[in-house]
DNA sequence: CACCGCTATGCTGGATCAAACATAATGAGG
DNA sequence: CCTCATTATGTTTGATCCAGCATAGCGGTG
């Protein structure tokens, strides 16, 4: 038996979550939606639609793209965007670790 | 904005979470489950497959229950019922006041 | 013996959410 | 001017979960 959780923010709406987080992150790493959302294992139509989303509900853009060129295009952060990531990394490594802590303490 | 979360307990499958949680809790404090899943705001059926499914991936009865009679009948906690009540509240709080505190920390 | 409140289940239609498919447009380079 | 990798969307199909309806049986009580 072991706990299992999941956590985001909402403004009223869901606005960040895991599956944000992990792409924005793999967007920072690889330049491009579509290489991200390869290497997670999902479409880029679905990568999109969460990307645009968010960004809806934020009122924020949180990448700024280009299109055609060298290199088909590309993606990469706005400063919100990397403000996101970060604090929403540090935030879920530490409420994951006391989730995981208080059910160590009360099972097992 | 403000963080959502929910968490619960695995094994394989979905075991226990905070719809059993609140369930069992009703019927501890009001001896039947029709009750309890009217004062959830849920229907009896609803109730009634989730504590059955619980019970079946457990491989442990959470109730005790009686039909017919004065009252028409009724449910009470197991000891296993029980137990997993009260671990389950302590684990339920401690895990949420952490995840609300590193929230604060880092937004807001 | 009819009634009441409860346990105990089956079934079916809807609603929501995700996956798949399709297509347009951009701009550098060969 | 054609190819290539990418952004950018619409649409449609499928799958899965949830809600509501229906029904049966039990055992006190009036």
């Amino acid at each position: 038996m072991r706990v299992r959780y999941k956590f985001w923010l909402e403004d009223g709406e869901h606005v960040f979550g895991e599956g944000l987080f992990e792409l924005l992150q793999e967007i920072d790493r690889r330049g491009s939606i579509n290489q991200a959302a390869r290497s997670l294992n999902m479409s880029y139509r679905q990568a999109w639609g969460q990307l645009k989303k968010a960004e809806g509900r934020l009122g924020e853009r949180l990448l700024s793209t280009r299109v055609g060129g060298e290199t088909g295009g590309g993606a990469e952060l706005t400063p919100a965007g990397k403000w996101f990531l970060q604090r929403y990394r540090q935030f879920r490594r530490e409420a994951g670790e006391a989730i995981e802590a208080a059910f160590q303490r009360h099972f097992s």
